[in-house]
DNA sequence: AGCATCCCATACAGTACTGTATGGGAATTA
DNA sequence: TAATTCCCATACAGTACTGTATGGGATGCT
């Protein structure tokens, strides 16, 4: 029963070879070798390669967003620390990557944009119900997501200390 | 004196593709027939496919810092309110695909990486120069740095009301 | 005019894929 | 047990490149 392949392992060593290696990576042959079978497994699991890619994306879709919401509002009375602290410390190689694919193909940008939507909404009705009038609380949430997106597509990784700092700017940001 | 191409028409048609179709478009056989040419011009004016990329990314970095820089400098007296204009109303297309690129590709990532400290340090030297605290200073350009970021490679344009009141309340942020 | 140099076309071999066709083993069901 | 379905290997043709080898036209130099 562990020698079988399915649909799902295909989608999961495919998350894995796109957070690693871009999405240059997401070939039948290489995928293939790398999980020790023939192409013959991915054609029977996938009707061809821009198949395989949407399938990807829509496995995406459900853990980059509405996991991580779902998370937060059941785990925390006060959500936008958390959701500051969780955004800015994470593992961020999918997410780049997945955007990075976007410049490229339009599948994958429409996918960005609807979940780029779904999160700005969200930090937005944070920000509304902390008090701000609705103005400043969809300005300044554009602004955060903008910032949370910059510190995910740049590769620089602040020491902690410094990291600390900015964190204390943006929830001050986001909070007055 | 039209006919013949040299080395720099090669870029600038690289640079133009690079904008219009991202780094996987960045090939010679393609290149080569969008200027109605054959690869032996190609690899005339290049020892292969590397060399060609390492020298688009030279070319894009003159571009791309320097270049802005120096401008704004000469051009007002106010650096800070004519650099966010600037930044938040260019055409952004190269800058997303070179990021693009440095998500695959190494010699790309290094030179990112060299532009964003470039363009981090003169930020954070203006809010200096602007009276704050060298520590917030820091802060508040990574901050202003990455929303910088965030809005280029994110493709969703504002319209022109909600994009000033972003400006003011960057401004805003980084003034006081 | 002769010669070298610059720039490019053509042709070839090689590489790394995609997609399809075919067959076969293993498990499931009848 | 027989038949079917599931999953995969192998083999083949096709595509889109890269890099190199060779030659040739145009231009400038002497």
């Amino acid at each position: 029963m562990g020698d079988q392949l399915t649909a799902k392992d295909w989608l999961d060593e495919g998350l894995k070879t796109l957070a690693r290696s871009g999405f240059t990576a997401l070939k039948a042959e290489p995928l293939a070798k790398a999980m020790g079978v023939s192409r013959g497994s991915f054609y029977w699991h996938f009707a061809d390669i821009g198949a395989f890619h949407a399938a990807i994306l829509k496995h995406w879709r459900e853990v980059a967003a509405e996991a991580i919401i779902a998370d937060l509002e059941r785990a925390s009375d006060d959500p936008l620390p958390a959701l500051l602290h969780r955004a800015f410390s994470g593992k961020l190689a999918l997410e780049k990557a997945v955007r990075s694919w976007a410049t490229v193909d339009s599948a994958a940008r429409a996918e960005v944009q609807a979940i780029d939507r779904r999160r700005l909404d969200y930090i937005e009705s944070l920000l509304s119900s902390a008090g701000l009038a609705s103005g400043t609380a969809r300005g300044r949430a554009q602004i955060l997501y903008w910032a949370f997106l910059g510190f995910a597509l740049s590769d620089q990784a602040l020491p902690q200390r410094r990291m600390q700092e900015v964190l204390d700017e943006l929830l001050r940001f986001a909070s007055k």
